[in-house]
DNA sequence: TAGATAATTAGAGCATTGTCTAAATATCTA
DNA sequence: TAGATATTTAGACAATGCTCTAATTATCTA
């Protein structure tokens, strides 16, 4: 969970899941979302792979990266428990 | 939400936040469940606050840290929804 | 097989982060 | 007011992160 905590605390990663959400893509299209070298595209979709949220699928030259649904959901999950443990604190004090 | 984000990305720093949903506690009381310097603890709470995920409160000598729980519920939905975006395009491909 | 294209890896530069000790600030109490 | 206690700030250090260009690897195609 840690790694993916460090995954969408950046911005550049967060806005290439947004992209990803919505439909699967090559490095190099979503490279033309961003002002980054492919380089270092790479680097950002490295850490998207270590943390599992990406999976890479090879289709001749291209690679194409799809949004790895089971941990974007166990890490939601995860998440939404993190913040609400606070809802129910407040509603004990009530 | 990216200085809420960075805030949540460090171990440290969501144990104190876990700590503090059960209940205000001073900068040393803090510093208990730690084994890092006080001077570190309080790195970590200007990073809280920096977010808004932490107010504090003097009382006497001490400093009593507690959730902001508004920001914190700001900072569930956000991310909530950021997750569950994926959801909602899995429905959408069914 | 060469050359072109797509992506990753290597290596360097610079900024940021988390840590520490020491010093400074704020408050309390004798 | 002095000394003690609680916390923050200053400054330094090593590790990590994001960026780049250049080189490397993998694939396709003429």
């Amino acid at each position: 969970m840690q790694t993916v905590l460090e995954a969408i605390s950046d911005p550049t990663r967060r806005k290439i899941l947004e992209l990803l959400k919505r439909s699967e893509l090559s490095v190099g299209e979503l490279n033309e979302h961003f002002d980054i070298s492919g380089a270092s595209m790479s680097h950002h979709l490295n850490k998207l792979k270590a943390a599992h949220l990406v999976i890479p699928r090879r289709q001749g030259q291209s690679i194409y990266y799809s949004i790895n649904t089971s941990v974007f959901e166990d890490a939601a999950q995860y998440v939404i428990e993190f913040f609400q443990a606070q809802g129910a604190k407040k509603n004990e004090q009530s």
